[in-house]
DNA sequence: TAAAATTTGTTTGAGGTGCGAATTATATGT
DNA sequence: ACATATAATTCGCACCTCAAACAAATTTTA
């Protein structure tokens, strides 16, 4: 049950009845395809007489198609149905601090294209040269229907103003991307938080979220970063800040985080914190030593993983007590919010054999049994979770509930 | 916008509509009281004809009642319409560890009738207790019309099977209270957490929530509950665990907790730490003596309140300490979930003069700026909003959004 | 081979809902 | 008395889902 937002609702109209069995309809035969009439009548139960002028809409407008005849041991056969996953297209973008893709999605996430460019560390020109590479990106295929441009980013956008907020890794102040992109492409753009966008990818996208309606997507790369879907939503907070347990501390004298807090959650656990740990700290045997060769020429995240794949003593303890750190943060979620699932992102999922028992291992010692029915499991990294949230972002316009009362 | 539910969703038909608007109408009724017909036709968006079909409906169904004539420059005089608070009772329960209380409401939440009984420590008993003491309750009022009870407990309730998880409180297990108690009464059970039911009083019954849908309760007593509303709808999770933020371990190596953690918040910002707190460490200057005196005679929380009010510097340290603490966790609370609100209930309140800017110091030097949008309020506790969450428990079944996709 | 049975999908009329224009009701000002 | 203004109702229309009847397609059975 939800309260009504009496400074914003939505009266209901008739056309309102047909919206909300629309989107239940065209979500069935996406996820249930191939799918008759029939079918659609007994899954969602409606009438058959609805089911077809719904499905005839559904036609006319080419969100699905009809295919083959199906097979059964009496009767008439029935017609199956299809959605029409190539009959538009949606534009990913997928901005991180050092590079920034474009690519072209069909219905279903799968991309057709792909293009890459360096961030250029000044907004202002990053935008310049983003709506000129999407309007070149655009023009590539002028026979196609976009539904719209999604966009990932490092950082917290305001849901009322538009403009990024809290985007450290970029250093960019009040930026306001969407309106540049929406005057210079003419489409739909929707601008997220590449946590939340993961964890839409998740929920739209992922056959583990089927029936999961709570789910926290955590991303895990130079910070982490955390998308929270409840009640199938995404919780966005006041202007859309919610999501920062990056910066949550857990241990109130910590070193200094470069938020301003102290012994944040990413300080300990994020591929940073790995980098630093596996430079500075205490390796094997248990003698203190300073790696002075690895002083100024610091090994990336992608080294650490590889030396404790190899064995490496000093690597396989810096990705322990990573895994270690991941629980704790991950306790901390669980405690909190009991999402049904929790879906790690990131490259130390590569890890995922060794870091798995651990970070279990802490849940257990630390958590009450109720608790203990977050599934916690990593996300493939190389299905890019970030860009398929931006397609999600334009995708859940047309097949996610409607905005009643 | 909202992922649909497709192993559980609910289809529109054309009730759906007047469903929704009808909803929207009384619920603007109940805040913007009085008001007329025309009124409603302006903040609504709906047609004068419309809003006369419903109201009509809304009369012949006593929800609300025709008052006096309004006053107008020019113009016939508009007919104002109230919300019908004393057509209809509900009865709100709110369980404690030590005594239970019984209350007759009126649809705002204001009590007509109390009676308290002490909780049996053994569930069954307490059942049967309960339902006695309901049934006699209900027979004093035979011509009244009950829309329900609502139950706050200290404990979660697990939303699919109805059943009592994580009681640490009270120390039951798998207890089924709304079988029985329907059972028994014949009328709408709901069982909710108390610091859910707290979530719910405050944004259905606080002026303080007008026009925010992200909101969290922070019950302080002798443990910490938070209840987290999220877009207008509580955050329960799976199975209804969620909100067990004062389980979280603000230091991984503090004390262990009797729930299993180590270092939880509540360990450290909880009336009973504030009584052992008090108790046991350091005072004033500087030296480290034991008191002996009340090792064995503990204070209550009331007491150091008491004591603090009247300048003793231990009780002042005391609750200090706890103001600090109780910041430490509401800095986590605004960073991971940016609330545009949050309320603080227990008798800590009273010292609110004290503890706020203690409170306000730690989230400002461990928070970004854009995290410093929610407001931190503390709740009247003499309103008790464990019972007006109750309360609200049933009313949202009428006034809230219904469920549509 | 023809009729019965079974299942799919469409057509049709009834009942519900909001919209919008017209109408009725009630007030003030000139 | 009349114009003007505002409130509230009435009425025809368009749209929706429902339920039952109907049409279409296929297998089983006599």
């Amino acid at each position: 049950m939800r309260k009504i937002d009496l400074t914003s609702f939505i009266v209901a109209t008739n056309d309102t009845v047909r919206s909300i069995n629309r989107r239940i309809i065209l979500d069935l035969i996406r996820t249930r395809q191939p799918v008759s009439r029939a079918d659609l009548a007994r899954l969602s139960g409606l009438q058959r007489s609805t089911i077809s002028l719904i499905t005839e809409q559904l036609l006319t407008e080419k969100w699905i198609t009809q295919g083959a005849l199906g097979h059964l041991p009496r009767g008439r056969k029935p017609r199956f149905l299809h959605l029409n996953v190539e009959s538009t297209r949606i534009v990913g973008v997928n901005v991180r601090p050092t590079n920034t893709t474009i690519a072209l999605a069909n219905l279903n996430a799968q991309f057709i294209a792909h293009e890459s460019f360096p961030t250029n560390a000044d907004a202002d020109v990053f935008i310049e040269d983003l709506t000129r590479r999407l309007q070149a990106f655009i023009k590539l295929y002028p026979d196609v229907y976009f539904e719209g441009i999604g966009v990932s980013m490092p950082g917290r956008v305001d849901s009322v103003s538009k403009k990024l907020v809290f985007a450290p890794n970029l250093g960019w102040g009040d930026v306001d991307l969407q309106t540049p992109l929406e005057r210079a492409t003419g489409l739909l753009v929707e601008i997220e938080n590449a946590a939340n966008a993961c964890a839409l990818a998740e929920i739209w996208f992922d056959r583990r979220s089927d029936g999961i309606q709570d789910l926290i997507a955590v991303t895990v790369s130079e910070g982490i970063g955390t998308g929270i879907i409840s009640n199938g939503q995404l919780m966005r907070g006041a202007r859309g800040v919610a999501g920062e347990f990056g910066h949550v501390s857990i241990n109130e004298t910590g070193p200094l985080c470069k938020c301003g807090n102290r012994g944040c959650w990413e300080v300990y656990a994020s591929n940073t914190a790995a980098i630093n740990d596996y430079v500075n700290v205490t390796s094997g045997a248990g003698s203190k030593r300073q790696n002075k060769q690895f002083e100024c020429d610091k090994p990336s995240f992608d080294d650490i993983l590889h030396l404790s794949e190899q064995g490496d003593a000093k690597a396989v303890e810096t990705i322990e007590r990573m895994g270690h750190y991941l629980g704790i943060g991950l306790a901390m979620l669980t405690s909190g919010m009991a999402p049904s699932m929790i879906v790690l992102i990131g490259e130390v999922t590569r890890a995922w054999k060794k870091i798995e028992p651990i970070i279990k291992n802490v849940l257990d010692t630390r958590l009450q049994k109720p608790a203990l029915l977050t599934r916690i499991v990593p996300a493939e990294d190389n299905l890019q979770p970030r860009l398929r949230g931006s397609v999600a972002l334009i995708l859940q316009k047309h097949f996610g509930a409607p905005l009643t009362a």
